[in-house]
RNA sequence: GCCGGAGUGGCGGAAUUGGCAUACGCGAUCGGCUCAAAAUCGAUUGCCCUUACGGGCUUGUGGGUUCGAGUCCCACCUCCGGCACCA
């Protein structure tokens, strides 16, 4: 008894597949390349090398190579690299603690992802691999930065921006959780700085329309990015300050509402407010609250049940649909970064307004009616934001808001008092940071010809070496005085480099087509390499991804395919988003110490056990809790199907079945064939792989069933030994090493070079099928029943049923229903 | 508040088109093997009543449609995720 042995079985494979190359793909053009073989781009995120893997890289990893493999054996030619996203913050506080550069820290996890990679036999194409702090990558990096610049897709502007006080760096929109950094949850505060900024607003429309163009995505991800670009038509809206002399536009969605303005309020940072003041009774009053506000943080001011507050302007604006002059107040509650930063405030109908106006005694004004003006809510039923006909607004009374709405924009617009508008919470991607290990912005600074970007023969602009990575408010590469100092490109005076480091997102927002050609040092890629597999079929990873990785991805894509640089729209045609691995309910975390360590389980149970079990878990879509105990039991079903596969090899030769079996021979084929149905449709519906597995189990539970009967007899061993051939092929995706073993073993080939089984459908098909009968609807009996028997054969079984006839003797039987090869209903009085 | 997703045994979960609820795995109980234990092989395992035969009940709650509902419709409750003073 030789038992499971992962070890031996494991590494064995592994080097196998590492010195034939075996998952490695060419390109077009390049020997072996096979034009009439279709491709598939199967890829799972990249990962961020902190430390050693976790179990959500065994998840993901898994879960991608089981549909690369599936893929490949479905005769598709499948590219499936690997990589790292490795620049960013993590390495770097590491460096400010310990002193260990960050390329240090990063090189040594890297080694430990690769290890580990290869230990859980991922079907990788090593002939690929990339790291993005590696100078032959981020050259790139910086050539599209360029591509961005010349497009006007990239600029520098001054702007008001989110500061991490502890990273000492700004921040992206995205990166802002709750007021807080995402990473270190330090309290963000605002600063003014000239930043770099991609114009990703431009493409705001687009990114919302081409969600057509995506094949599968999971919905709830196209609703998040959906919201977080945040489209909201409306108009924009002038209401004038005559004493001043000044416009205000304004955006909202409700112009139908225009009538029932009664104030019109600006946010504190609005730039006008100084003007408004200056030297008016109100000054005093206005800075003090301004400043009060400018403290406080972003989650104080955007906290739920805060009251509001603000400070008259002692001026006032013309509401341009009635000429009304109405009051002007600063207040925080209106936000500089959305819309003009100027609203205009309709309290009968917006519970912001109306919170304000309750607040400041200013009067609320009903000009749409409800349906019933008796309904919840203060007051005749205000705030009130449905529909109905309006009122108090002149010409329009009476009409429809919804109707009116057209018309009154139209009738504003026809002497430029407004106009149409669309308005977007995204706001453009800032992405300098004022850190080290980044990718250097390729531009300098020089005093004749300003902001100059570098020409493309002098990329990369290598990152320096330096003593201190601790930030003091600027880049620590602002230290590295003589990697500053440079030549002007265009002038070649005197110039300085810019000192910040491109987002990390930058760098992963591209590195799916650099995979495809990443050898080449004369261009970011090969366009025909690109052409030909672009774009991704099938993307894996975490839902984390679903808003910022994922849509700085789909804005970088169309941008390049706009310069002419990819022929794809869309990066990412199928997007497969797993679920979170949690420990007793809990999110894996090192502080709870509830963390799982992938290695532990590969060296304990083997990489076959770890995969498998991820993938049998629940649906992978899902989160799920990791249980030691479940893992065994994976444990248990692959030993059962090695020592099967020992005892299958001892005890029977080879041999085909014969179609014509009868008797637990043709059971157990049935099973195999069962099986294999079961599994690939599970495969291709929605990549269901914890019912896939479960069907291989119940395959190999039925061998052991009946293998004892079935040994001896030339059709019986034939049977036993292709149902375990077949269990062993159907679990290669999932546990590739032990796979690969049972079916060499029993047929003597490589089960990655045989195309996937498909199931006989003669054998699906069974001569007899099991009769529900059922009285009003409850079961009451099970009766074999000829497959074929007719509706009239199926009532006779079903009524002379004895079990049935306790429940119908003595009543009247008024209806049956009868679903041929299934069940019969009988419904009595 | 708005937008998604989900509620099924002791636990993870299955049920494909409205037709056998609880597949598969875990856990538990019993048995074979063993001096013994582990491993392993096999049996049982939703709940309640019944010695048994058998019967009743059961998919978050309450209604509805239907011969028949975990699945469809209406109302509600709970949990998870995202967004949120976005005009």
């Amino acid at each position: 008894m030789s038992g499971y042995d992962p070890k031996t079985i494991e590494s064995r494979w592994q080097q196998v597949w590492a010195k034939e190359k075996t998952w490695e793909v060419p390109n077009p053009g390049q020997p072996g390349f096979d034009e009439a073989k279709p491709k598939a781009y199967v890829l799972e995120m990249l990962p961020y090398p902190s430390g050693e893997p976790h179990v959500g890289h065994l998840k993901c990893y898994a879960v991608g190579d089981a549909i690369a493999h599936f893929r490949r054996r479905h005769g598709f030619e499948v590219i499936h690299p690997m990589g790292y996203d490795s620049f960013g913050l993590p390495a770097e506080n590491n460096a400010i603690k310990t002193g260990e550069p960050p390329r240090v820290a990063t090189e040594r996890s890297i080694a430990s992802f690769q290890r580990q990679f290869r230990e859980w036999g991922i079907s990788i194409d090593w002939s690929r691999e990339l790291a993005t702090h590696t100078p032959e990558y981020y050259r790139w990096t910086q050539w599209i930065f360029l591509r961005l610049f010349e497009q006007g897709l990239a600029y520098r502007t001054e702007a008001a921006v989110q500061w991490c006080p502890k990273d000492a760096t700004v921040l992206a929109n995205e990166q802002v959780v709750d007021g807080r950094c995402e990473r270190c949850g330090t309290q963000v505060v605002q600063r003014k700085l000239a930043q770099w900024f991609f114009r990703i607003t431009d493409y705001a429309d687009r990114l919302l329309a081409d969600f057509d163009l995506l094949e599968s995505w999971p919905e709830h991800v196209i609703t998040m990015q959906r919201n977080w670009i945040g489209r909201s038509e409306g108009a924009e809206v002038v209401f004038r300050c005559a004493e001043l002399d000044l416009d205000f536009p304004v955006f909202t969605t409700r112009p139908d509402t225009l009538f029932g303005a009664t104030f019109f309020v600006l946010a504190p940072e609005h730039p006008e407010l100084e003007r408004l003041v200056a030297g008016s009774p109100a000054e005093t009053v206005v800075r003090e609250y301004v400043d009060r506000v400018g403290r406080e943080s972003a989650e104080e001011r955007g906290a739920e049940d805060r009251e509001k507050t603000g400070v008259p302007l002692g001026r006032s604006v013309v509401n341009p649909v009635n000429g009304e002059e109405i009051p002007m107040f600063v207040a925080d509650y209106v936000l500089m970064e959305y819309g003009t930063g100027a609203i205009m405030a309709v309290p009968g109908h917006d519970s912001r307004d109306y919170e304000f106006a309750k607040k400041f005694g200013l009067p609320i004004k009903r000009v749409i009616e409800g349906e019933d003006p008796e309904a919840a809510g203060d007051e005749e039923g205000l705030p009130y934001s449905g529909d109905g006909p309006m009122t108090n607004s002149g010409r329009f009374d009476g009409k429809g808001n919804r109707e009116a709405y057209e018309e009154i924009v139209a009738w504003l617009a026809a002497d430029q008092r407004g106009r149409p508008s669309v308005n977007y919470r995204l706001r453009d991607w800032l992405v300098s940071r004022q850190r080290y290990w980044g990718a250097p912005i390729p531009i300098v600074y020089c005093e004749k010809c300003g902001t100059v970007p570098l020409p493309d023969d002098q990329l990369p602009v290598e990152l320096p070496e330096i003593e201190d990575y601790a930030p003091q408010g600027k880049s620590p590469l602002a230290a590295a005085a003589e990697w500053v100092a440079t030549e002007c490109p265009r002038c070649g005076g005197p110039a300085r480099r810019e000192t910040d480091t491109m987002d990390t997102f930058v760098d992963s927002s591209w590195y799916f087509i650099r995979y495809l050609d990443s050898r080449n040092s004369e261009a970011a890629w090969d366009r025909a390499a690109a052409d030909h597999w672009l774009p991704v079929d099938q993307y894996i990873g975490g839902v984390e991804h679903a808003i910022l990785h994922l849509m700085y991805a789909r804005f970088l894509t169309k941008a390049l395919a706009d310069i002419g640089q990819l022929d794809v729209q869309e990066p990412f045609a199928n997007l497969f988003a797993q679920g979170m691995i949690t420990r007793d309910g809990a999110k894996m975390s090192k502080s709870r110490g509830n963390t799982v360590s992938p290695g532990e389980y590969v060296e304990r149970y083997g990489a076959d056990t770890a995969r498998t079990y991820v993938c049998f878990m629940g649906p992978p879509e899902r989160g799920g809790d990791w249980s030691d105990e479940g893992v065994e039991g994976v444990n248990r079903f692959l030993s059962r199907l090695s020592r099967l596969c020992d005892e299958v090899a001892e005890r029977t030769g080879a041999g085909e079945p014969r179609d014509a079996l009868g008797g637990e021979a043709r059971e157990l084929l049935a099973k195999a064939h069962w099986a294999i149905d079961k599994a690939t449709r599970d495969f291709q519906r929605g990549f269901q792989f914890n019912t896939a597995i479960s069907a291989v189990m119940e395959l190999v539970n039925e061998a052991y069933r009946l293998k004892d009967g079935l040994y001896g007899d030339t059709d019986g061993d034939a049977a036993v030994r292709f149902a375990t051939a077949t269990a062993a092929s159907l679990i290669f995706p999932f546990a590739p090493h032990l796979g690969s073993e049972v079916f060499e073993r029993l047929t003597g080939e490589r089960v990655w070079e045989r195309p996937w089984p498909e199931a006989d459908p003669a054998l699906l098909a069974s001569d007899t099928v099991t009769l529900i009968v059922q009285v009003n609807g409850k079961l009451r009996d099970r009766i074999e029943a000829p497959a074929e028997a007719s509706r009239e054969q199926l009532l006779e079984l079903a009524r002379t049923s004895e079990k049935v006839g306790a429940h119908i003797d003595g009543k009247e039987i008024v209806k049956e229903i009868v679903v041929p090869g299934k069940l019969v209903n009988l419904v009595v009085r």
